[in-house]
DNA sequence: CCTACCGATCGGTAGG
DNA sequence: CCTACCGATCGGTAGG
């Protein structure tokens, strides 16, 4: 079963299926099917996929290769090693955490609420933290997003040199938090110190990938909504 | 070095130093060295301290042997397969979590607080809390505790079967905790649903494998008190 | 618990 | 990006 699907898989890949070539008559390389970039970005999709479900250590570059229809030594010739791989889904997982987050951000800053009178000012640090906690939930938890969990359980795998480049994306990443929570901390909304909450809190939001299930069960608003009556004091 | 180590540390287990054996004149046999099941132990504890460091898929049979004075054979004499040993780590594990927990609750059982009249009566599950929490920490980052860590982090090297086996002691850990977040939900300390909540705390908790040192930074004390400060409301 | 060994798999490469 | 291949390592076993 498996071996044909990607026998299948495979000739499509390479070839094309001839009857849609010529339904379509499309020439082979105008498609991004060819696109330099474009295969060595399926094979960090795959990889990513692959990284998560079975761990990095579990899954063979050539599974990878199968997954795009390569052969065996074919992704060396976009990666210069296993390791690298994995560097490289972990890097675009920072990447687009960090855009998703400051994004995210941006659209509270706008005073509006506050301005029409309605909520206290004190408030706003709440807004951000749920935009960022929710931003985080996406991160982890939305449809392809494999690369941050990737990340967070794959650590081990890194080498020194590795983790020194990632630990400034994380630093970023996590820099965000602070003032909010700070914020929170002065207000009285948080009571616990700014640090350790912030490691909890981050503990608690990362761990859902361990246990989230997006057929049954609550909706990435009812996890926002439950982490922050969970996290948060009332004044 | 490591060679060197390594040959010196399995002579010593195989024959024991000749010279203490002449200085305190014991027989071979005696000692524990030769016990079955302790050496069955000393395989189990050197798999959970080489699972946790490097992981199980990286971690060979032959590093657990070395790490024990064993050739490579050796531990299948002891075990079925490297499967087999990780699932005894992980129920060893579960086993010494849910025992310890017990215990903690139960020193928090009599009310001698409570009848001092100093506290109100719904601050008792709040000491049950602190207990659970606490243990917890203790659980997951107590000196040589490696075998729940391993748990938690590579429960997806474990097959369909032995994932049932530990459920039911995952589901009786995590039972003791629903009674405990549900009076304080009823109470107004905790404000997340209670299963939602649990699943937080939780991930909080067991996050601080990640990042939690020793040497450095909070005790386990802290990191209970500021776990406390923030998940519970006031009042 | 050791000795000696096997089949399978893996990351990676040369050469096109 | 494929073909053909290599050295290394791994889990596991037979036979003692």
């Amino acid at each position: 079963m498996t071996a044909h699907a990607l026998s299948v898989q495979r000739l499509t890949a390479r070839l094309g299926d001839p009857a849609l070539k010529r339904a379509r008559g499309r020439p082979r390389k105008t498609e991004d099917e060819r696109d330099d970039g474009n295969r060595r970005h399926q094979l960090l999709t795959a990889a990513a996929r692959l990284f998560r479900e079975k761990g990095f250590d579990a899954t063979s570059t050539r599974d990878i290769a199968a997954a795009v229809g390569m052969h065996s030594g074919s992704p060396f010739y976009h990666f210069k090693s296993k390791d690298a791989m994995l560097l490289a889904v972990m890097e675009e997982g920072m990447r687009s955490a960090i855009s998703r987050q400051a994004q995210a951000l941006q659209d509270a800053e706008p005073g509006s609420i506050a301005a029409a009178g309605a909520a206290p000012a004190a408030s706003e640090p709440v807004v951000q933290l749920r935009r960022l906690i929710r931003a985080h939930f996406d991160t982890l938890l939305g449809p392809g997003n494999d690369f941050v969990p990737v990340m967070l359980y794959e650590h081990r795998s890194l080498s020194e040199h590795q983790r020194l480049v990632l630990a400034k994306l994380q630093g970023d990443y996590e820099a965000a938090w602070t003032p909010v929570l700070e914020a929170l901390h002065a207000s009285g909304h948080l009571q616990a110190p700014v640090k350790l909450a912030r490691l909890l809190i981050l503990g608690a939001l990362n761990w859902s990938v361990q246990w989230f299930d997006e057929t049954k069960g609550a909706s990435l608003d009812e996890l926002t909504d439950a982490a922050m009556a969970l996290f948060l004091k009332e004044s």
